[in-house]
DNA sequence: CAGATCTCAGCTATACTGAAATGC
DNA sequence: CGCATTTCAGTATAGCTGAGATCT
């Protein structure tokens, strides 16, 4: 059996703007996750290798305000991601306490190999929408995004 | 300091349609949660209690087919209502593998203030939205939702 | 000294799995 | 017997807190 089959849900949550998005993104985050992990990798660890490709070197609180991670988690997978070689942690010896991250040639290649799979996997969650329905949900979802972390 | 302040995002990201999901999620996951808290409740027991009142008493399984919730969440999630006396379990005689779990009046009145509460967190969190807007990423996430339920 | 950074230990909630007990 | 239901024990992950060590 599926996760949930037949039986509809209560019209007072199905009309919920904020039921309909922690529960689209439940069904979203399962498919990501389990699709990264079939290449040996967390959705963290794309969000970590894409604002090093993007900004280039960083600290560790740099990466964590970049990508909305608290700073324990970004230590925890700084360590993972540097134990398989995709990024390299040095010290900056400029301000000694801030590590530099960097992320490596493998590093980089790997995240070309997440960005085809999440690529794809985008494809199946979103696939009863049309491109412009897509691109509308994105708008709006960047909108309540922004109110909350610019503010 | 808050979550997140200045610093964007990797474009990588901010494009990636599940990622927005998930995020935007989060910021309304934690509102949600206060709000509840502060009356005492979850967002499991809103839905427990919704599911209850609009399709009457009902066993367990059937409650987690309604909700989207785990089996042995709602175990958990139930003794947490019925020791605050908002529902009663009772053993189903015509079935006596069931429970059937009944909504108390105490249970309709908290039921009654969460929707009262769960209104304005929706206008906190959505408020960047015009109503249009927010019919629209609904209905959007609604055909989202049902591709994933109803397959 | 205040403040930033990194690290570790640990907490909570969500979502889920496996297995047992009971009953149809 | 197979199957559904309830319950419990336990796991994984995300997100977060507090505290200490180090450095500016």
């Amino acid at each position: 059996m599926e996760t949930t089959t037949g039986d509809a849900a209560p019209t007072r949550l199905r009309s919920t703007p904020s039921w309909l998005l922690t529960h689209t993104a439940t069904h979203a985050h399962r498919l990501v996750a389990a699709g990264f992990a079939e290449a040996g990798a967390r959705g963290y660890h794309y969000a970590l290798l894409a604002a090093l490709d993007e900004f280039g070197p960083a600290s560790q609180a740099d990466l964590g305000r970049r990508t909305g991670m608290d700073r324990s988690d970004v230590v925890a997978m700084i360590n993972e991601l540097a134990a398989k070689g995709w990024v390299e942690r040095a010290r900056d010896e400029t301000n000694r306490r801030r590590n530099i991250i960097t992320i490596t040639p493998a590093g980089t290649q790997q995240l070309r190999r997440l960005d085809a799979i999440l690529a794809s996997i985008q494809d199946a969650i979103f696939a009863p929408l049309s491109a412009d329905e897509r691109a509308e949900l994105v708008r709006l979802l960047a909108r309540v995004l922004d109110h909350h972390t610019s503010a």
